[in-house]
DNA sequence: TGATGAGTGGGACGATTGACTCACTCTCAT
DNA sequence: ATGAGAGTGAGTCAATCGTCCCACTCATCA
């Protein structure tokens, strides 16, 4: 019974001072923000809820924050400046087409998605936060940009490969790409209908391939 | 100075109790909290602002809902049930093309989206909130059907209107199309580039007409 | 006309929130 | 070893939340 208090003043407690530089404990608690999001949204993420998941004392908190707008200002420029959800990563396709090169990265992104819904839907909602909070308009506008450039990108890559040529400019398409694929992600995290999701997929693939001139 | 008295017993006084059944009372305070979502978002909503807007007394609030908890599943039950947003409504076109009539569609879903924002940013944080709980979460799922369900009956309307067939099924494209729309839909919100948004509907358009048989 | 009850007004409740304080502990460089 | 300060524990604070209550008003109808 009184070795309890032996316990408690054990050196290697898990509960016992973490040391570390500030920085490295803003970076704790914006991860841990981030998985309260996921797990119980925006209006779940608390400051005891965040400081509760990332196993720290409430004090902690505004020790490294001055404010919780504060956190969730970096939290957004977080998930915006360290998501790169790989839409369509590169990778050299034998025998590629255009419709197979965009289908692979259209599967890609899906696989990601499947295996962490709770990431992508709180990547929704953190942009719907940014919308509503005029400081982070930008940081919402910025992150939407980041989207277009990477399919952009694709696109261009996705052209190299198969040595075809794009009838249509390549922002163009990638707005729309993006669009598919935004609509792709609240689709399936509403119905989780994996079939469905294939079928747009092909049928995504197919429409935007239609856009580019096969044989260069 | 007195008449002040005088005046608050007036009859027809706007803030003087409002004799109404139950069920009016219960669709005023649902239409209020619909704006108040669209202004303010789904955590804004709480019960005095719902009821300030609604011109209403606090106490009259829990006179008409049991809980905060009844009014949210009957505002997503009544935005699923009345919201047709005429994603295509049809009209008789001349000299119509597919890729007309979509395009046609699709104008029409964003001439709406461009009217009123904050409804449509509304729908989308309501649709959050009913995946966060799981009371609401086949209500959503209902939702998303009517989507295809209009989608599919729009692409059945332009094959008729313009004596085209779809080589894919009617389905498979309604879920392209309301993808495309909800990509539209949060693009826009974020971005507010008409322009974009403008070559984005025309290149859908495009890509999805090209799924047509054209000559029948 | 007088009783009835639908609807109101104003306040109160307990819980939770973000924010803040301060005495204290324990680590680490000196 | 010892002082400095990083980090903690426990508590407080005002604000706001959903919910509830009850005395009161007034239109309605027997």
């Amino acid at each position: 019974m009184t070795d309890e208090t032996v316990m408690t003043s054990s050196t290697s407690d898990v509960k016992s001072p973490q040391r570390m530089p500030v920085a490295e404990r803003r970076t704790a608690l914006i991860d841990a923000a981030l998985r309260v999001v996921a797990q119980h949204g925006v209006s779940g993420a608390t400051t005891r809820a965040i400081v509760a998941e990332a196993g720290m004392a409430l004090a902690s908190f505004h020790y490294a924050f001055s404010s919780r707008d504060e956190l969730m200002t970096e939290l957004v420029n977080h998930v915006i400046e360290h998501e790169q959800t790989a839409l369509v990563p590169p990778l050299p396709h034998e025998a590629a087409s255009v419709r197979n090169v965009l289908r692979d990265g259209l599967q890609r992104y899906f696989d990601h998605l499947v295996e962490e819904p709770e990431r992508e839907q709180a990547m929704l909602e953190l942009t719907q936060y940014a919308l509503r909070t005029p400081t982070l308009q930008s940081l919402a506008r910025r992150q939407y940009d980041r989207y277009f450039e990477m399919a952009r990108d694709s696109l261009t890559l996705a052209a190299e490969l198969t040595g075809a040529v794009w009838r249509v400019p390549t922002e163009e398409i990638a707005h729309l790409l993006v669009a598919v694929t935004d609509g792709l992600t609240v689709g399936w995290l509403v119905n989780r209908d994996d079939a469905a999701a294939r079928a747009l997929m092909d049928l995504a693939a197919d429409s935007i391939a239609h856009l580019a001139e096969e044989s260069a």
